[in-house]
DNA sequence: CCTTGTGTTCTCCG
DNA sequence: CCGGAGAACACAAG
């Protein structure tokens, strides 16, 4: 599941390899990605260049060259965006090394073609990611919707404190909604949880301030880990090369149902359903 | 029926 | 009665 760690990994991959090429072409395999009209879609991107790649949450968006355009890049559970330079192309595709994905393929959906022969595979097995193209204001009024930043510097210990207030609610539920704070899904909700010995069902109001610095310390540890092993492939995450992110071998309760507390060695991983997710955590150390 | 990210809809409460 | 919050549900495809 791509949140904020994957796709920052893919945004700083295709920082350094895709930024002011022209488009040559635009192959849309599959028109359901395209969430704009296509013919004004194609028309935009044609001949156009990829100015800045910018990420807010788990929202990819590229400033084109052209005044008041942007492309928005959503990747849901199951996108892959894929680079590969000319020197990789051989007869109908890019054909990949081992471990790799091979593109085209099945799932992908879409082909950019640059100047220079290299290409931007979008690869999406079930369809539920979306490429649209937007103006300034239609932007701003998208990221406004959007919480605080992780590594923002004002989200400190007191703006988290603050935000969580005294709500009664569930911290899970509340550490995945978008619009509190940008980024975190399932897997590191869970993992900074076990972090903190939070249990995922406990009641805000009942965290104590030592939990809730803990939380606060978990969210950034965890995803700042995280990015610098180029993210989790739990399924079908892949990085910008088509290689898998290596922070899977440290997860510690994502995916680990049934198994030993890897922390306390005397508790078990259970997995309930929370807010309708699936939710990890140790039923010994996870207060 | 499971997976998860997100958008919509519904209810509740002040 | 309005607005916000939060929960519940719907939807995407394999």
């Amino acid at each position: 599941m791509p949140e904020l760690p994957e796709v920052e990994t893919i945004r700083r991959g295709l920082e350094t390899k895709i930024l002011n090429k022209k488009i040559k072409s635009i192959d849309v395999i599959d028109k359901r990605i395209v969430k704009s009209d296509l013919e004004e879609f194609n028309e935009i991107l044609l001949g156009n260049k990829l100015k800045e790649i910018n990420r807010t949450g788990k929202l990819l968006h590229f400033d084109l060259h052209t005044d008041q355009d942007f492309l928005l890049v959503h990747l849901k559970m199951t996108g892959q965006l894929i680079y590969r330079d000319n020197k990789e192309l051989v007869a109908g595709g890019h054909k990949l090394r081992d471990q790799d994905v091979q593109v085209p393929n099945k799932a992908t959906s879409i082909i950019l073609d640059f100047a220079d022969k290299s290409k931007l595979y979008f690869n999406c097995q079930r369809k539920f990611g979306y490429w649209k193209l937007v103006d300034q204001e239609e932007l701003e009024d998208k990221l406004n919707k959007f919480g605080i930043e992780p590594f923002d510097n004002k989200f400190t210990l007191q703006y988290f404190t603050n935000l969580l207030g005294s709500r009664q609610t569930k911290i899970k539920p509340f550490l995945l909604d978008q619009s509190k704070i940008a980024g975190i899904g399932n897997i590191y909700a869970d993992e900074a949880c076990f972090f903190a010995k939070i249990n995922p069902e406990r009641r805000i109001n009942t965290l104590k301030p030592a939990e809730i610095k803990l939380l606060h310390q978990g969210i950034k540890e965890v995803m700042d880990k995280a990015i610098k092993a180029g993210g989790t492939t739990f399924r079908s995450f892949r990085n910008d090369d088509g290689k898998v992110g290596n922070f899977t071998e440290y997860l510690k309760v994502y995916g680990r149902s049934g198994e030993k507390c890897l922390r306390c060695g005397q508790g078990t991983i259970h997995k309930i359903k929370l807010g309708g997710r699936g939710t990890s955590y140790c039923n010994k150390c996870q207060h």
